[in-house]
DNA sequence: CTAATACATAAGTATTTGCTTATATATTCT
DNA sequence: AGAATATATAAGCAAATACTTATGTATTAG
């Protein structure tokens, strides 16, 4: 089970809008340099590495250097803590819902 | 799909450790009275008042008062942006790790 | 009706946070 | 080596946040 710090962490790193928008803009594109995700948001280049650095601290990017850029791309393991905590409460959902995963597939049509 | 600023307030609502820690009581007994969650709490009695707002807002709970006690029960539906959110890279998460309606099944057992 | 109980709201405050500008570090080009 | 490029880090600041104490509002008990 996820425990109660790294729940926190990952919640509160997801949930600023513009961290998130980042961190959907590497999940959308695979792999991408800190200049494209500059232009992206509507932020300075800085801030994007601050948010950066939060996403790689909550382990939910990681990165690769090329030369002068640095390449990010999602780490799906990162969302761990947040698919457990919803796991945790799988048999609370079933209750009143169907499944979980029912509902997730569902979803994806 | 969950748009972004529900998603947003969702997170943030959760992101509190101390917020969490309430929301998962009502989750656990299923309704419960906030004096019982001042109880169990470390925080002072306006604070979980707080809380709850927050948690209403989010549309994670509801309210039923009884005499001089208000009972407080989780409300699912509250937490459909984040699976919804969860569902919209679900099939990111296939390319990379199994089926994510697998992944829970698993970490249900 | 008054006091007590259960909870919500108001006001104030210290901490956290997300941004900015300025500067540092790493790599490439000439 | 020196200039340019790509990104990270530092410092400062305004806004948000989560708590506190004080007070308001409903409901019940005596």
């Amino acid at each position: 089970m996820a425990d109660h710090n790294s729940m926190t962490q990952l919640m509160k790193t997801l949930a600023d809008p513009t961290r998130r928008a980042v961190f959907e803009a590497i999940a959308q594109r695979g792999e991408v340099t800190v200049g494209t995700l500059v232009s992206g948001s509507g932020v300075s280049q800085p801030a994007v590495s601050q948010h950066l650095r939060a996403l790689k601290t909550a382990g939910l990017v990681a990165e690769r250097r090329a030369g002068r850029h640095i390449h990010y791309r999602p780490d799906p393991r990162g969302l761990a803590p947040l698919i457990d905590w919803l796991g945790f409460y799988g048999a609370f959902w079933r209750e009143r819902f169907d499944n979980l995963a029912e509902l997730l597939k569902r979803m994806d049509s």
